[in-house]
DNA sequence: CACGGAAAGCTTCGTTAGAA
DNA sequence: TTCTAACGAAGCTTTCCGTG
């Protein structure tokens, strides 16, 4: 991340706003000070929630991108992507919906990618299938899946050639405790938005009747150890320090679970 | 688990410089 | 003269981390 272009666009930002930097930190929620931080480029001095507000205060979003090694961490992401929504049309295949994935759309200012867009042709039912790795912001999932499944009629039919009469949309989530927890805190908004889960969703799967929100737990493969089961998350340990007997100097114990190094470097508390 | 030191992140305050 | 932005110092709160 450049700063100082970071800074400069926080100012321009804030300037095209008509705001004064009082103006804007009280907004968000911090100093003139520390806005004359930010737009100055000293974000070695600031904290990542208070860049966030301000950003945010000017309708702007922040962006924080994390690389390693190329594209790895892309990769390895997708991979639990692609095993999930891997298993989920497995599921719709064998209950006789045929699937595709990645279906991609533009219809005015709708636009986005179906994970998995699924057609029943018994019933004529086009199903809008959205893969989660991570239950995140409950609200944004919501949105965007209401905006695929809306469009997903008219998606099935231009791109597959399916002339659907009702689409009906489907939540696919890990079958892990931290995904069911999460979903668990906002049980009442899920319910709403996908009333069938479970066996109920399972059974409507084998005999499609109308429009319906639908919410299934799937297990799928753990990258970490290239098998099928619930997702576990192996935790990095930092190293444990180990003192001899003779009073030496403490020595690292490399825990042979970790799958990085968690030294931590300068600034890395931020 | 509690405690204390260290560091980060932030605010407040006083001051200065430049522009209108 | 006033307003805005910048700067530094001091101090507060929170979090992390080592230690017992």
């Amino acid at each position: 991340m450049d700063d100082a272009r970071l800074g400069r666009s926080i100012r321009m930002l804030r300037i095209k706003q008509g705001l004064r930097q009082e103006d804007l930190g009280r907004a968000a929620g911090v100093s003139q000070d520390l806005v004359s931080l930010v737009e100055r480029g000293h974000l070695d001095r600031v904290g990542l929630r208070a860049v966030e507000a301000l950003a945010n205060r000017l309708g702007s979003d922040l962006r924080l991108t994390l690389r390693w090694r190329g594209g790895d961490i892309d990769r390895l992401l997708d991979e639990g992507h692609a095993a999930l929504m891997g298993r989920a049309a497995g599921m719709l295949e064998r209950a006789g919906w045929s699937a595709k994935p990645e279906v991609t759309f533009a219809n005015y200012a709708d636009r986005g990618s179906i994970d998995l867009l699924a057609w029943h042709p018994g019933t004529a039912t086009v199903l809008a299938v959205e893969i989660k790795t991570e239950l995140t912001s409950i609200e944004e999932t919501l949105r965007t899946h209401d905006m695929k499944t809306r469009n997903a009629l008219k998606v099935a039919r231009e791109r597959a050639g399916w002339e659907g009469r009702v689409a009906a949309r489907l939540l696919v989530l890990p079958d892990s405790s931290t995904a069911r927890r999460r979903a668990a805190r906002q049980e009442l908004v899920l319910r709403r938005a996908y009333p069938l889960g479970g066996v109920a969703a399972r059974a409507w799967l084998q005999a499609p009747t109308g429009a319906a929100g639908l919410l299934i737990f799937l297990p799928f493969t753990n990258i970490a150890r290239g098998r099928c089961g619930p997702v576990s998350r192996r935790r990095v340990r930092a190293p444990r320090l180990s003192v001899s007997k003779h009073g030496s100097t403490p020595t690292a114990v490399a825990d042979p679970t970790a799958v990085a190094d968690p030294a931590p470097g300068p600034g890395s508390r931020a």
